[in-house]
DNA sequence: CTGTTAGCGCGTTCAG
DNA sequence: CTGAACGCGCTAACAG
């Protein structure tokens, strides 16, 4: 029974299929594929034809397994609805596609077992490369990086990393936002930061030293700079989450002598905090400045439109593609550091900061 | 000179490298890896130890090569940037994770030439199906349905389409949408579509018959059932941009019997409508209500906090994956036709809308 | 210039 | 249960 299921399933033409057709060798067909120059433009032409008539597409695959490479890198990301990321795998898209590499996304989703699990994916895969930014940089350094495989890091890097990265200088954005908010007249200056919110800290030795610590040190040595105290209730650790950032805004406006500016590290955090502002009716600027991290099509939208610092995020994918494009191509010599491709950072001035209320001045 | 460059660049332990190690044949090294049962417990746990200690992780490019199927498959998307589509890719994402097929994520940039090109490398990449929402159903649809290649549309489909697809009931969803509106007390209700925006258009021989007409048409109904006029003024055709939204906002706001709520299709528009009626002063939703197409984040942390009909855009990529793996695995008969999923869009109600002023009452 | 052929790493058969 | 041999589609080296 069912006898001739499957016969023939759609077969997709082969080498030896246009070879055929076109009355030539395979090798010759494999010339013109790769365009060496060694075949004459009749036969070519030829060749060619019968491509098109077959609608040949030439097998990645069986070439990938003769070249020793995928022309596919993998990027992780921790979590592909973030909008930063998403505009960092635009530039990752974009570069890659002039380059000639696809990119298989994988979402580790915060997950340090998840993001081992799609490493050894994309191993299987035998992508060229990869671009990650990880949750766990003690064990992706370790297992990659010391093996010599191709990989960039981007938006967050191990302590004293020594690979191939690219990076936004988290630590001037941060001071030079701070730094605008006081010039504004401002004393009373919250931070909103993240919290350590990977379990990758229970086991690792190394803490994250993503951007978080970089954009509190900022804010640390701006409020210093200008002799102003640091105030623990200003300092709120919120879990990256709009959640967090709503539940922090609460508490900071609830306060005896509430901040009339806050610097909040981490855009979802800034939705929430902008939410309590509104919820709970204070004015802003009038009566809280709110200065954001990162920048997109809505925080112009905003009511009122928000002040950010916009970090370069499609460059930054840009960039790292063409970093590891070249770690592919090139791969570096024995015992030599990667390089670190630092971004600046840009301030956006709009309308949720301006100068403090009057009983805020000093 | 330069001899011995390249001399064993780091090669991949191969199943012979883990045999020889275990002391046993490649053919039990692969049946443990494809977890036969016919191995016995103590050679499995030999050769699974080999295989750690070679952190050996099996060539799937050879495997594909062999088997006939990569599991890999391919998306193809207008906009990553755009967060409806972000969404939908985390649900693919999900999804694709538990059955175990890889991603290659395309960014078509609403571009149709970028797209056939996109296709064709992933035909080259030997995925095993695809998904698309796209810019251009006729060329794909003949391209792929015909030839009876594993494809499952999004979010947009041809008219008259007969192949697999999972779409949102965007007529349902904004005829509810209108609805409610009108039982508010408004009937100066203005409409903000997407305009084409495809050059996809000029050549081909169908419309994108996308989400636009049938969200035009809820509108249509709505108003109709209510015998309500529609002005053609109060129908806005925008550039699915921001820039759109906002220009169109400025018109609305200056008509001389402005509009007393705007039913915005496009998730871009509306964030480009509410910053003229920020610049405007004008009271949302005092003066105006605003209702919007899509549920973020940052919706509910606008101010006023948005009205939007949410589209289930996770969902849909999981429904998406979900059919395509079905398809890929056991392929749909001569003949039948593929299914279509509808999935229902949900009112969120917050506080863009209310009762139109007073004057606005007929 | 063009044809022929040996693997790339793996899964599968088939005879032991 | 094992070991050897073949072929998936292609490239590159060599032979003509």
């Amino acid at each position: 029974m069912a006898m001739m299921t499957k016969k023939t399933p759609a077969r997709r033409p082969t080498m030896a299929d246009v070879a055929r057709l076109a009355d030539v060798s395979v090798g010759t067909v494999s010339a013109v594929v790769n365009d060496s120059t060694t075949v004459r433009a009749r036969l070519r032409k030829r060749v060619e034809d019968a491509m098109a008539a077959l609608d040949y597409h030439p097998n990645e695959i069986a070439r990938s397994l003769k070249l020793q490479q995928t022309h596919t890198i993998g990027m992780v990301v921790p979590d592909v609805a973030n909008p930063f990321f998403t505009s960092v795998i635009r530039g990752v898209e974009m570069e890659g596609r002039e380059r000639g590499y696809s990119v298989i996304l994988c979402d580790a989703n915060n997950d340090i077992e998840e993001e081992r699990r799609q490493l050894s994916i994309l191993f299987s895969h035998r992508v060229d490369g990869v671009l990650i930014s990880s949750a766990n940089f003690h064990a992706a350094e370790d297992r990659l990086t010391r093996r010599r495989f191709p990989i960039v890091f981007f938006d967050r890097t191990p302590l004293g990393f020594r690979g191939d990265a690219v990076l936004t200088d988290n630590l001037m954005a941060s001071y030079r936002a701070v730094r605008y908010l006081i010039e504004l007249g401002h004393r009373r200056i919250a931070i909103l930061s993240g919290g350590f919110n990977y379990s990758a800290l229970a086991d690792g030795p190394l803490p994250p030293a993503g951007p978080r610590a970089a954009r509190i040190e900022g804010y640390r040595k701006a409020m210093q700079e200008a002799s102003f105290p640091i105030s623990s209730p200003y300092f709120k650790q919120g879990d990256y989450k709009l959640a967090g950032g709503y539940q922090c805004g609460l508490e900071l406006l609830g306060l005896p002598e509430p901040p009339t500016a806050v610097f909040s590290c981490n855009n979802l955090m800034t939705l929430g905090l902008m939410g309590a502002i509104t919820e709970r009716q204070v004015a802003c600027p009038g009566q809280i400045s709110v200065l954001g991290f990162d920048d997109f099509d809505w925080v112009a939208s905003f009511n009122p439109p928000l002040t950010t610092v916009a970090q370069q995020s499609c460059e930054m994918g840009r960039k790292a593609m063409e970093v590891l494009v070249e770690r592919i191509e090139s791969p570096v010599p024995e015992g030599e550091r990667g390089q670190v491709i630092v971004l600046e950072a840009e301030l956006r001035v709009r309308r949720s900061t301006g100068p403090p209320p009057r009983e805020g001045r000093s």
